[in-house]
DNA sequence: ATTCTGACGTGGG
DNA sequence: CCCCACGCCAGAA
């Protein structure tokens, strides 16, 4: 359980993203403790293909850019998602961005990530 | 084992 | 604000 892959706690926080929320990469590392390996995080996003549960369309980078949404199935596939949950996404950009942005580290409680 | 890549972030100009 | 270069680390070839 400790030793649960990089990835896999990606997903843990991944999964707590609230509906019509979104986060960034850097944000859920550093909550990993791993700011520096913000590249990891979507690396393990990648991996989240095998897991349908990790809303990884919630996850942008730190300019609220969809820069992953090349990797989904649809072109637009990841716009859509997003403007479904009454996210407005403009040109691949994250609209009130800093309005819709959720930080693990502020509303996830500190630790407590082992289960 | 080594090498390269990559859904990022930060710093400097 | 934009653009360029470097760092970082884990997984894949």
């Amino acid at each position: 359980m400790a030793e649960a892959g990089f990835f896999e706690k990606v997903y843990r926080v991944a999964v707590q993203i609230p509906y019509g929320r979104v986060t960034s990469y850097g944000a859920i590392a550093k909550y990993l403790g791993a700011a520096k390996s913000a590249r990891m995080v979507g690396w393990a996003m990648n991996a989240s293909g095998k897991h349908p549960s990790i809303p990884a369309h919630r996850v942008v980078n730190r300019k609220g850019l969809l820069t992953g949404k090349h990797h989904f199935k649809g072109t637009n596939l990841m716009q859509q998602l997003l403007e479904s949950e009454g996210v407005e996404v403009l040109e691949n950009q994250v609209q009130n961005f800093e309005t819709l942005f959720w930080d693990p580290m502020l509303h996830l409680p500190p630790f407590e990530i082992e289960a």
